[in-house]
Order: structure tokens, then sequence, then C-alpha cells
DNA sequence: TTCAGTCGTAACCTTTTTGTAATATTCCTA
DNA sequence: TAGGAATATTACAAAAAGGTTACGACTGAA
């Protein structure tokens, strides 16, 4: 590789491993890597500098990736940046068109796009931070979340708040959902939570 | 954006959705982009042209992304092409460290993903401690440890705890596998614990 | 500015988990 | 086969974890 004119690349992704994986990757190859954990941070940062290439997460809360590219193009200034938007593998393309697609389960279903969810029809009110909740644990079903991940991927990385009150949010959240979806929301022990439907028969 | 020198970009995947997105991501800003679907392709491709650049998939059958990555160093004539690696997201790098496969013995199966095991498809209702033995034991079948051990791996390595407090969580833990699995937790005499499908302990 | 909706925390309550000590059993070997 | 050592079991009180509620601070819209 003789020369290395493309320089500075901007690194968008909600979620600090990825980013660092990405940053430590692309400095040993001999870029100058900046970070954003999320498209308004991204946005600004462009403006003060224009980066030669983005590597945008398409998953990230609040402001999906799509849409920053959309902003981005919007932008003369921004117009012409190569993205390269990031996307996953496999059990993600179901994250993926989760952004996209509706999601249900037993009647429960959360509209992506309307940002909205229903249960057995009818509009149920879901604050910002429950809505996201719900969206994290329906696009990922099955699997145990610790506090300090829901806390990363639900509140963002950059905000301190006690591990307690993801507690507080996920009983809002149950609480919202109805006596016939609360137990969705499944209590990990000595963990954190998950979201199921197999409520496989307790063995005893 | 006003040169564009870095242009020969070779994508590395096998998944032909994922392979597509970026390069037509990539094609968009400019780039010339060649494709292979698997390790050895790429290997192969490189030979004839040396690539500005190599996006290469973490998660690959066969030859991983990473083992792709040690090959191309070794090589002389390849060893500086910049390498970005794809990892996917979060979850993805428990994965590829091994630790999120399901495991499963005989009907007895842990994910490690929902944190849950189950017993001839029936749930199985553990304690933090108990889940974090049968874990330690599972991914290490035939393994004898020792109390002290345990200790460390299952407790953590400070905090203090009596030996004989092991004794007591085994028993839980049997207790809790049911009749059906509760051998798998063997006893070894003078030393510790061991789990194992396989009973040798008979012969002497 | 007021009002309704959200949030983060602290406080308090309930349930589960855990560590130990005390007591039974089982093993081995002399 | 008896005795001592190593485990298995049980019971229980303390500690930890999670559930709930209340409340003051914010935020935005009216």
């Amino acid at each position: 590789m003789s020369q290395q004119p493309l320089r500075r690349v901007l690194i968008v992704d909600d979620e600090p491993p990825v980013r660092e994986m990405l940053a430590v990757a692309l400095e040993m190859a001999g870029f100058e890597v900046t970070e954003a954990d999320n498209a308004a941070t991204a946005l600004n940062q462009v403006t003060s500098s224009i980066p030669d290439l983005m590597l945008i997460d398409w998953m990230m809360p609040q402001v999906s990736g799509l849409e920053l590219c959309r902003r981005l193009r919007r932008n003369p200034d921004t117009a012409s940046i190569p993205l390269i938007l990031l996307t996953a593998r496999g059990e993600e393309d179901a994250k993926i068109k989760g952004i996209e697609e509706p999601v249900e389960f037993t009647e429960l279903r959360l509209d992506p796009i309307g940002q909205r969810v229903t249960a057995f029809g009818r509009l149920l009110t879901l604050s910002p931070i429950e809505y996201r909740l719900l969206q994290l644990f329906m696009t990922n079903p099955d699997r145990a979340f610790s506090r300090t991940q829901l806390l990363d991927r639900v509140w963002g990385g950059d905000v301190y708040v006690e591990e307690r009150t993801v507690d507080v949010h996920i009983r809002r959240l149950r609480k919202a959902l109805g006596s016939a979806h609360e137990d969705l929301i499944q209590t990990v022990r000595g963990t954190g939570y998950r979201f199921s439907t197999t409520d496989l028969d307790k063995a005893h």
C-alpha cells in the first residue's frame, strides 16, 4: 500500500465495543479515526471537519443509520462523503428488518415505522424509554440482557444512571403492557431481564 | 472528497446480501469492488491483484475472517494490505468467543444467550450460582475441578467463602437437575467435582 | 407560566439466594 | 469390621436482589 490519502474515518455506532473494534482495526491500518455514538453527534462533528469516509451502523437508537445517511445527503457540504453502512449478519438481518417491519408476539405488536404498540389491536401508551426498551426486547426475544446492556442500548452509552433505574422502567413497561403481556418481560435473577413468549413449563 | 486514490476494495463475506449491500454502498461511494465469498477465493484473487483495502467478515464458515487475516499477514506480498474486519454487533462478540453456543448433554440443555436451562424441554429453576456452576461444568465436561477452582471461577477470586460451601451448592444443583441428571455432577473424592456423561468411576 | 408527561432516585417491602454450622452418610483403610 | 476422613443433607439467619411506590426535577407544549 503505497500512499494513504484516505485518512480520516468517522465511525458512527451506538455500541462502544463495536466502535472500538473498528477503530482499532482502522488505526492499525493507518487511518485517523474519529468516533460518534449517535447520529446527532456525528452530524455535529461532520460540520466542523469533513471526514474522508464514514462508517455508519445501520441500527442505532433514535436516529437510524439510514436516516443519518439521508440527512447527510441533504446537506450539500456533506452530500459527497463516501458512506458505508455497517449492517450485521444473519440473525441481525431480522433486526434490520425490525426497523422497517412490525414485530408481533401473541397479540402484542410493535410497529417501528409508526412507533406504536398495540395489544389486541388497541393502542398502548408508552413513554420513549418504555418504547425503546420494548423494541430492543421484541427484536431480541429469548435473550437475557444485563442492566448494563440495557442502559447502553436503550439509554445510550454516554449517560450515567443508576442500574436500579432499569428496574423502575421495567416495572413501568410491565404495567403499561397490562396483565395479558406483562409476563413476557421476565426477570433473570442475578442478571437482568429477558423477553420471551416461551414460558416453558417449570419442571419440579 | 477531492481525490479518490483508494480504489480497489475486496469484500470477503459468505453472505450474498451483506456482500451486496457493502458492494453497492462502496460503488456508489466511487470504489471499484471485487467480491469473494470465502477465504480461499479471497486468497486466490489477492495474488493476482492486490486490492487497496479489504473488508473481511469475521464470522465465516471453514476459514474464519481472523484466520484469513493471519494468512494475509504471513505473506509478504499481502502483509501490508489494510484490512477491516467486519464484526457484527455486541452480542456477536460473545458468540465469536464461542461462549454462546448452546450446550447439551442427554436432554439437559443450557442456553447461555437466554440464560436458561431445560431438562427434556422443561425449564429448570436455578439460582445464579447454580447456573454459573452448571455452565462451567457443561462447557468443561469430563474435567475435575477442585473446590478452590470452583470458588475462583464461579464465585470470583475476590470473595472468601468456606470450601464446604461448594458442597452445599453442588447439592442444590443436583437437586435442581432432578433424578435424571443429578449424576452428571460427579464427586471426585479427595479433589472436588466433575461433570461427565460417562461413568468411568467403576473401574479402578 | 402552567400543566401534563417523563425521568431518575431514594426508601421501604418482599422474596430469593447464600454461607455456615450441625448432623447424617459414605468411603477407605488399618 | 471399626474408626477416621471426606461428603451429603438439612436447617436457618443474614445478605442480596428485585418489586413498588412516592416525589422532586425537568421538559415541552399550550
